[in-house]
DNA sequence: TTGCTACTTTTGTGATCACAATCAACCACC
DNA sequence: GGTGGTTGATTGTGATCACAAAAGTAGCAA
């Protein structure tokens, strides 16, 4: 059964009130997400299945969803894997992110109030604490939760789905390159942020947005990082 | 059975080298994006699987397949149907259409060699003949064509998943707008873009892109039509 | 007529099974 | 020893079944 690399997915407590394909989804995709899937590593239903201990149909249609949403790859052997990373791709991802999330966060900024306001202050101070105690698995997933909070005060968004599937794509990577920058974060662009919505200018959060994303994966775009990617993403 | 309205479905023909879940699926996303199904009819997996004569897997599969592309809609008591459309995220789908597509474009454009230059100028004199002979129908297919085929000529293309999502949900509204705009369709921003390429100028195919979008839906932002929207999707 | 309750039906979920396509190991043959 | 074909195991696909939750319906009471 562990003839290929085998996988380490951490399993969090199924809940009842929520439906096994659910959980599986959710399962998989934090397991994409952090990258404990390797990329090319080919994934069948039923090992999977074993993993989980679920039977093979919830994972099917957990695998069929991750595969909508750009996570995971259906070969023309009809078979499934991490999608691999190349430099290009990367770079695509990177400038597709600040297209879109720019984008996002002007069209979110009419619509933040005193409330959504408080919100993302509170999150920027936990991002602050995080930062002191150099807690860079917090700090990623507060960052994310920055960003969400932000586009979500648009009542009638319609791009946090594609923004998602964005992340989902440089998860495994991103995580790779936060982890050798710690030093290098230094300027906290959530304060020009929260500067720029305070003033509504929704130019001057735009080029924040645009410096968190480029800053949070310039040093990805170090040739050595990015060589790095190739070979895990060659198995 | 047929207690609620009726669904008409357009069959295509089965073929065997493909799996039913696929066909399925696409039959199902030609009736989304055709308006078949009217949005906030409630659809039940096996009522679908009577009449597409499949067992309610294939089903079951591709309509979460639809549900992760935005295409469709679940409710929590997991019951799934074409999401109802508003005035104001109809605006937010066609400002991220623009915002995606400009970007797309762009990064598109270093790719484009001779032989993509000759396929566009192809779609666009197809889309010329159409216009002529006022074909709407193939109007709007072709149109698409050309906006894929444009953006796939970059090779690391990773946002055309994210664009088809948004053209899927726009799809059947935009269907029901274009029959209305016979007429006023005049200007062929495709020529603009055509030009901007040929001059390898970025910004003015963003123009173009831009233009060519904003034009097609323009009639479309008419209050009376976002009215007949939101009544369409009242059901 | 209106509101609630109990019952019946329908529906999504998930498990199991059958089958064809694919993959992997193996062996014969050049 | 390397190569091509063959057999056995594995896999995805799709059908069918069981079950609990949800929706719909009928009946009764106010």
């Amino acid at each position: 059964m562990d003839k290929k690399s085998p996988i380490e997915i951490t399993l969090t407590e199924r809940d009842d009130a929520v439906t096994i394909t659910q959980w599986v989804y959710q399962t998989l995709r934090n397991a994409v997400m952090y990258g404990q899937i390797l990329p090319g590593r080919a994934l069948t239903i039923r090992e999977l299945a074993g993993i989980l201990d679920v039977s093979p149909m919830p994972v099917r249609e957990a695998l069929r969803q991750l595969a909508a949403e750009n996570a995971l790859e259906i070969q023309g052997n009809r078979r499934v894997m991490v999608p691999k990373m190349t430099a290009m791709k990367f770079n695509e991802l990177c400038e597709a992110r600040i297209a879109i999330e720019s984008h996002a966060s002007a069209r979110a900024l009419p619509y933040i109030d005193t409330v959504q306001l408080n919100h993302l202050r509170e999150l920027d101070s936990l991002i602050d604490q995080a930062q002191e105690q150099g807690d860079h698995e917090q700090i990623s997933i507060l960052n994310q939760n920055f960003h969400r909070a932000l586009y979500s005060a648009n009542p009638h968004q319609v791009t946090l789905p594609l923004i998602e599937s964005l992340w989902l794509q440089l998860g495994p990577f991103m995580r790779l390159a936060t982890s050798k920058l710690e030093e290098h974060y230094l300027i906290d662009r959530h304060n020009e942020a929260m500067a720029a919505i305070e003033k509504k200018d929704a130019f001057a959060l735009q080029l924040a947005i645009t410096a968190d994303i480029r800053e949070g994966i310039a040093f990805a775009g170090t040739p050595e990082l990015l060589q790095s990617f190739i070979e895990h993403s060659g198995q």
